[in-house]
DNA sequence: ATACTTTAAATGTCTATACCAATTCTAAAG
DNA sequence: CTTTAGAATTGGTATAGACATTTAAAGTAT
């Protein structure tokens, strides 16, 4: 018996999490629709109990990169490629998992004022600096968005990471800050001249824009981030339960705690 | 002791949805940042175990309706008002969250030759039937969106529905489909000059386009649908965790079952 | 008042087990 | 050969604990 994670002299790894980066390889390596091990299997390969297993299978399948049929088993979902729902990814990790190299080419890092969008989104007042990070992202050496990001100032430390091969959430975290949460929207404009011509495409190309604000440990909005994909080259997925019936009728319920 | 779900009389009402019914409610009623019942005070309430009440509470995280912090607590997340994650919203649903009036002009409806894409996404086989229903959406009376949605052809039934008013998913309901899940994807694209008409738009305007396929209670897919929203007059929301913290360097893996 | 320590509370991880529900496979019966 | 009944498999729900880790509050000493 071994309650708890016990051995604690290790860095960190969960179990679950280990567990879960050795589906995310078969997943990698497998073809869609192909049957993952049961639970069972997972948990005596691993030696841990079931509900172990089970919870990081189920994080799988909240980011869509499985499908579960009761009675059936667990498959890799139908199109694992082009996934993203449920949880965020920094532009590195989702195209790490889509099998693609990331880069970056630095356009400009430094301190300017924050306009307007960046104070309200960062809760800023009126005269205030913000770090702004301009970047030209790449997968695999093809250029696929524009990034335009706002930090706070006293974020100004990850301006001596390497911006262009390292994450800049790795970065965030090395000097003590930890984005956890994020709200974000997606729209879609035309290319500016200048914008085609960063990312290669005819000018007044259509494209896929994401607005993401992101939060540390503390729920201080750090982060204030636009992303615009050339809308030829990238499409975010969504994967989701259809809405529920009823709201769930409700009667006789227990008393409500104070 | 009560393993298993012990009742079996009532229809079906599980422990933990329950537990989500009630959360709801308080949600709904409280105000953002508030506190919730711990999982502690929630097992003791409704007399289950942790874990039962753990769960309802990470399905409802999954939504996006709460904040953890652990040694902290649970509470109402900060703005639950426009939400659109983790459920997949029909038009109409989803008009009316924002608080405006859906309704449609139907364009036309009837059995079409499938495309490549319709049979793609539906499965079907070389020559085949779909019902095809194309509609303007309009949102209190303005020109929203261009829906072209392609059902199975035993799905014929809802023509005789009223697809002006009504929603297309009630009408599925009624004549036995019911609708549980789908994927989709979002990507931009430029408007053609009929598209920008329908939509009183400049021609070669930005749209973006939802694509998803939903499948019925049995797992087949019945419906493909395409929605290409005049960008200027639409956003799209998402609210997310944000990813791991690493993509799990990984060694010494336990031997892969067959 | 400020800084530190202790303590309680809350979520996170994990175990080991039980039964239920749906699916799939297999073997017997027709 | 087909059908059918049953067994085995697999995921879904639920229990009752244990220990770990983080946070916030209360208390204490400076």
């Amino acid at each position: 018996m071994r309650a708890g994670q016990g051995k604690g002299s290790e860095k960190s790894a969960l179990r679950y999490q280990e567990i879960e980066a050795w589906l995310r390889e078969i997943i990698l390596t497998g073809r869609p629709g192909q049957a993952l091990p049961s639970e069972v299997e997972i948990a005596a390969n691993f030696d841990v109990s079931r509900m172990t297993a089970r919870q990081a299978v189920l994080n799988l399948m909240r980011e869509g990169l499985v499908d579960r049929r009761r009675g059936a088993g667990t498959f890799i979902a139908k199109n694992p490629l082009h996934r993203r729902e449920g949880v965020l990814l920094s532009f590195s990790e989702d195209m790490k998992r889509r099998g693609l190299k990331p880069s970056s080419i630095m356009v400009s890092g430094k301190k300017e004022i924050a306009t307007s969008e960046d104070r309200n989104a960062l809760g800023l007042k009126d005269p205030s600096s913000v770090i702004v990070i301009k970047r030209i992202r790449l997968a695999d050496g093809t250029p696929l968005a524009l990034e335009r990001v706002a930090l706070l100032a006293q974020c100004f430390a990850v301006l001596d990471e390497d911006l262009e091969n390292g994450s800049l959430h790795a970065g965030l975290r090395k000097i003590g800050f930890q984005p956890t949460l994020a709200s974000g929207w997606l729209k879609a404009r035309l290319a500016t001249t200048q914008e085609a011509r960063k990312l290669d495409l005819p000018s007044k190309s259509p494209l896929l824009v994401e607005t993401r604000v992101i939060e540390d440990q503390n729920g201080v909005a750090i982060e204030y981030t636009e992303t615009a994909y050339a809308a030829n080259r990238y499409v975010v997925d969504i994967k989701l339960n259809c809405a529920p019936a009823v709201i769930a009728p409700f009667s006789a319920a227990p008393i409500a705690p104070a």
